[in-house]
DNA sequence: ATTTAAAATGAAAGCGGTTTCATTACTGTG
DNA sequence: CACAGTAATGAAACCGCTTTCATTTTAAAT
């Protein structure tokens, strides 16, 4: 591995002049610049990344912490971080915290630790007291997570109020008899989402029944268990609002086990759109979360925080994505 | 942030010292030893990865590289490679190669520039002469792929065997007419998972026929495009083995939409075992690939490796995971 | 109590860059 | 042609840690 000294002997200018072609940082005459640039190129020379940082303060890399790698949102959100940061210059470096406070505490740590020059934070629970500490240790962006006092860090979306369209879309279909099933309880998404039926009945005048809401933890298999149970107590409903795509797989499935027909008997509406909702028999109809877009506004925020320039947040909005899994009530 | 000088101002030693209670390199009086460990506590000291790296050459951080983020299958290897890096030490970080060779030798060269101890390539297209080079400069194991004269540091899966036998299933159960929904051409998973069809066909006594290869490329899509074609040039088939569970939602979608029935008309097979896989209305039969397994498998073997310890890498089967998407044929 | 080997420790030299600061090489003016 | 002012360059310090090597302690053996 060559070094920037082998460059600088080569060129016979010094390392500071290296240094300098490799930054841009300062002025050279185009003859020495070309000398060097040809050492590069001779020597198939690649700068330290760990040298640069150390010395620099800056390792062009920036932290992603997400939350149970392999789950449909939180990769796409990644996916669309790659895709930000690609010809910025950053890598992102990924980090999972499955969602618990000590993982996520100690992954946090070691991505520090790695002197990441940013911070993207995909949900979590990390206590806001922590964050705040953070934020002032590091450009950081909070990605799907709604926080007080980080208005320009922060990078949500509205789930009461997909919530609460959710909803009303089955009740503008006819739907009175709307259970729901809930992710893990006191999840944020989920109170929210939950807060959105409940507003969305209320304002139709539907009186929430306790009965018809499934105490869920947006597993598939939570899905055929909240429909079990629904069935099993025998209050009607004619539809089901599911707290992911995940558990409208598993709802569907237990319907059809039943030999309840989706959507004739039983409309059911998801949240994500993941890859494979279009592909459920029938489609299934879900709130679109703009998953690899919000990743993409993330890292552009972030590099844009880390320059120090200014940028604007998108308002990224959840879109009912019609399909096939709703009908009207006959 | 804390040094390590700072460390040993406090504990009243050298720096040498702290290095040494830091890496449990050489003895170190229990007192001092104490001294250190407390200063660090009470600093809430955390060592810089980089100069670590930088002096020690070692970064304490392995490079991944993965293919399509988001997809199910380098997903569960890449959840796996976390789950068996947990505990060495070591992180993992990623990055996404996109099936394209370009991309793939661009990511490659910024993890080896970020001086990774080691190298895990999940999938991929980097040519064997460019493998054979990154294999003397770093220790590197390669998942998903098959190569020759990589024996130790390679961990895959036996696609044509495994192609066999879904087949072989399908004949077993009676079917004659199996149609192939092949993955993108010349992707070797996909090379090999048809010729082990050819070759199940052939030891059946059942003649290839080429109307019942549908040409896709592993997405969902490919899948609805694949029935439809079929069904339009009217070559009757019992069966579908699809390249992978997508494509299989895909074509069990397209099947729907004819109101053919699955499985009493047309069986379906799988490859994979996605997640969403046992969700399918009816659940599917498929091919399920130790993804986590290869995952963890190539992490434990990758430490190994690094330190100079020998090492065996598991041969892990792909399985048959019998659901309700193949029924004997009437 | 000596001598000697082994164990602990510290000083200092890197690791491969960046950056400050002083120096030298050019400009364009008067 | 001398002179200032600016541009280009190099020397050297430094980033935070590891590691060698020499030195000091400690323990064991005589």
């Amino acid at each position: 591995m060559a070094t920037i000294q082998d460059i600088a002997d080569l060129a016979n200018v010094s390392k500071a002049t290296v240094s300098r072609v490799l930054n841009n940082s300062s002025l050279v005459t185009t003859q020495k610049r070309i000398a060097v640039e040809d050492a590069m190129n001779e020597l198939n020379f690649q700068p330290n990344v760990m040298a640069q940082s150390l010395a620099g303060g800056r390792s062009m890399t920036i932290g992603v912490l997400t939350q149970n790698f392999g789950s449909p949102f939180y990769d796409s959100v990644s996916q669309g971080v790659i895709d930000g940061l690609s010809d910025t210059g950053y890598s992102p470096i990924f980090a999972d915290g499955q969602w618990k406070q000590n993982t996520e505490r100690e992954v946090i740590g070691t991505l520090v630790g790695r002197k990441v020059d940013g911070l993207i934070l995909i949900g979590g629970d990390v206590p806001v007291s922590k964050l705040n500490e953070l934020r002032e240790q590091l450009p950081t962006i909070v990605v799907a997570r709604e926080l007080d006092d980080w208005e320009n860090q922060c990078i949500h979306v509205d789930n009461v109020d997909a919530g609460y369209r959710a909803t009303k879309h089955l009740i503008d279909f006819g739907h009175r008899e709307i259970a729901l099933i809930h992710g893990i309880r006191n999840h944020p998404d989920a109170v929210q989402r939950f807060e959105g039926y409940s507003k969305a009945l209320a304002d139709a005048g539907i009186e929430l029944n306790s009965n018809l809401v499934y105490s869920g933890d947006f597993s598939a298999q939570s899905g055929v268990l909240a429909v079990n149970s629904l069935l099993a107590q025998s209050t009607h409903f004619s539809a089901v609002f599911a707290a992911n795509d995940m558990v409208a797989f598993g709802a569907r499935l237990a319907l059809h086990r039943h030999g309840i027909r989706v959507p004739e008997d039983v409309s059911i509406i998801g949240f994500d759109d993941q890859a494979e909702a279009a592909f459920m028999t029938p489609p299934l109809t879900t709130m679109r979360q703009p998953a690899v877009e919000m990743g993409v506004a993330s890292a552009a925020a972030l590099v844009k925080l880390i320059d120090g320039e200014s940028y604007e947040l998108p308002r990224l909005p959840i879109e009912l994505q019609r399909r096939e899994s709703v009908a009207r009530l006959r």
